[in-house]
This record gives structure tokens, C-alpha cells and sequence, in this order.
DNA sequence: GAACCATAGTTGAGCGTTGAACTATTCCGC
DNA sequence: GCGGAATAGTTCAACGCTCAACTATGGTTC
């Protein structure tokens, strides 16, 4: 925008406006994310009926030994509140896909498990959201573009979240 | 996930799945664009009351020399459906941000007009959401890594929206 | 072992998004 | 200038997310 003077609620001293390259990384970033997991999504959704949010959890289950995952756990890997996580369960677990098992050592806690049917919606949706992560990702970037990218999304990570990061 | 044999609706030939270097540089890139945006949306949200969506509709709108906009462009502009800024703009014209009016030049038409009262609240919120961009992204990267992040933005881009592209 | 606090998870209301159906206007070919 | 297609925008219902309130269990202290 077209540098406001900075009138209440301004963060502390003055405001470090971003410069003209400063925007345009900005918005190329901006733009790009928004776009791609938009698209990844929309993708995925409409050629398996399953979002990428729902398969963010699948994928989660199948990759334990059990197929199965505490609640709280789910909830973090999937970088989802526990409340979303909960609705988000109940609605796979409609779909049959996931069923929820009282935990033996915490008498408080849920598991949540994938059942064969959900672990065969999986085994469906993964060829297409790996490929559409190819198309749309790897195949427009060179290899060192790749490893920039992994490069700053480790940095932003060590940031945003620290115990993600590698 | 573990690599499963794929079944059906299968993208035409063998999936070319992702290998462990792919795996960590696509979780890398999906986990921080994620967390980024999730918290500059809460920061903004909460300390101004302002949604990023509605920022940028703000935003778009100040940076036009009348404050306006026909409603397709700034969906356009914002990357947003049809339906989905038609909802936004009439919540911002219960606050008084905004207001509609008919496009002379096209009967089908309509204007969404950045209100004085819109003007003051964006200048309130500028200020919080730079600075948050600055904190969480600007500040945790090297120069060389902000030219990165652009690049790769950039080509995405060229990729995703053509028309959007530098 | 009672009182208290923390933790795990769910629920419900309100808001926002989606996609399809709808209305209204304009454009195009004749 | 009429009929049909395209375009601009809105509306509605279904779904999903958020936040705060709530239930239930576990842990801690005396």
C-alpha cells in the first residue's frame, strides 16, 4: 500500500516498512503459497473426494506401526488445533475411514485409528496428491531451486516452530 | 507415507513418488508456508480485529487512485472467488469499510468503494501486519535467502498465474 | 483421601468458504 | 432489433474452522 503514517495500535517505535524488493519477495511468496496449496487442494479434492487436510491425517496414521495415534499427537503433526482435529476425526469416522478407541495407560485420552477402508482411500489418494505435488512443484524448479527452497522452509521452521525442525 | 502399491485413479502411468530428499524439502516448504500464514493471520486478527483476507481487500482497494474497484478485478487482485468476496464485502460494508455502487460504464457492474472509515482502519492495521512480515520472515533470513525465497516464488508463479508473474 | 489444578478431548455457536443455481445485463450474429 | 450466448455478481445450503465453555480423568499437596 501506499506507506500510511502509522496512527494507533502501532507495534512499538517506529514501523519498518518494506521496501520495494522487500514487496516483491513478499508478494512472490505470498502469491505462490496461497496459489499452490490452493491448487494441490482443489486437485485432490475433486479427483478422490478427500481434502488435503484429511489426508494430512490419514497419512499421519498409516506411517505408524499400529496405524493409530493419540489425539493431541494427530493434532500436532497435522499442525491442527485439537478442536479442529476433533471435528475432523468425527468426520471420518462417518466415512468410515477412522474409528476412535479409548486409551488404556490415559484414561483421558482417544485413539484414533485408521480402518482398512481408510487406509484403501489412502492408498487411492496418494498417487494423485504425489503427483500433483510434482507437476506443480518439483517439475517448474531446478534443482538448486529445490534445495533454496528446503533451505528456507528448514529456516522459517527453526523459527515458527522449533521442534519440527531438523 | 510408506509407499503403497496404487490401485485405482491412478494419474495415467506409474506415480513417480517422491524420494527422501523430495519428501524433506516438500514438508519443509509445506509446514513453514503453513505456520507462516497461520500466524501472521492470528497476529493481525487479534491485534487489530482485521482477518488477513479483509486486509488485503483493503489494501487492494487503497492502492487504486479512486479507492475503488469493480468487484471481478479485486477478486482477481486477492485471489478469491466470486462468491467468496461477495460474502466479504458485504461483511466489510456492515463495518462501514466499504460500500457498493453500480458501475456506470456496466449495468452488470458493481464498484466496492474503500470508505474513509475503511482508510483510517487499514492505516491502523498496516503498521501490525508489516511488522509481523518483518519479525517472521524478513528478520529470520539472509539477504541471499530473501533473493532465494523470491526466485522460487517467482517461478512458481510464472507457473500457477501467468498473469500474475513478474 | 479431599481439594485443587492441569491435561485430554468434545461440543456448540458463529463466522467464513465452497460450488452450484440464480438474476440481470451486455455482447454477438444475423 | 431479436435470440442466444457470455459475463457480472449474488444467494443459498452444506461444510469446515475458531474460540470458548464444558466434561472427565489424572497428578499433586497437605
Amino acid at each position: 500500500m501506499t506507506s500510511p503514517v502509522s496512527p494507533h495500535s502501532v507495534p512499538s517505535g517506529e514501523t519498518r516498512w518494506l521496501d520495494a524488493d522487500e514487496q516483491k519477495a513478499w508478494r512472490a511468496w505470498l502469491y505462490s503459497a496461497q496459489l499452490l496449496l490452493d491448487r494441490l487442494d482443489r486437485d485432490l479434492t475433486h479427483r478422490t473426494g478427500i481434502s488435503h487436510a484429511y489426508y494430512e491425517i490419514l497419512v499421519a496414521l498409516s506411517e505408524t506401526p499400529e496405524r493409530m495415534m493419540r489425539m493431541s499427537e494427530l493434532a500436532d503433526r497435522c499442525l491442527s488445533s485439537r478442536s479442529r482435529l476433533s471435528h475432523a476425526v468425527s468426520r471420518l469416522e462417518e466415512r468410515g475411514w477412522v474409528r476412535r478407541q479409548v486409551c488404556a495407560e490415559d484414561g483421558r485420552g482417544q485413539l484414533a485409528v485408521l480402518t482398512e477402508e481408510g487406509f484403501a482411500a489412502l492408498e487411492g489418494a496418494a498417487p494423485v496428491h504425489v503427483e500433483g505435488v510434482r507437476r506443480e512443484l518439483f517439475d517448474q524448479l531446478t534443482p538448486e531451486q529445490v534445495a533454496n527452497m528446503r533451505d528456507v522452509g528448514e529456516t522459517l521452521l527453526r523459527h515458527l516452530d522449533p521442534t519440527r525442525a531438523r
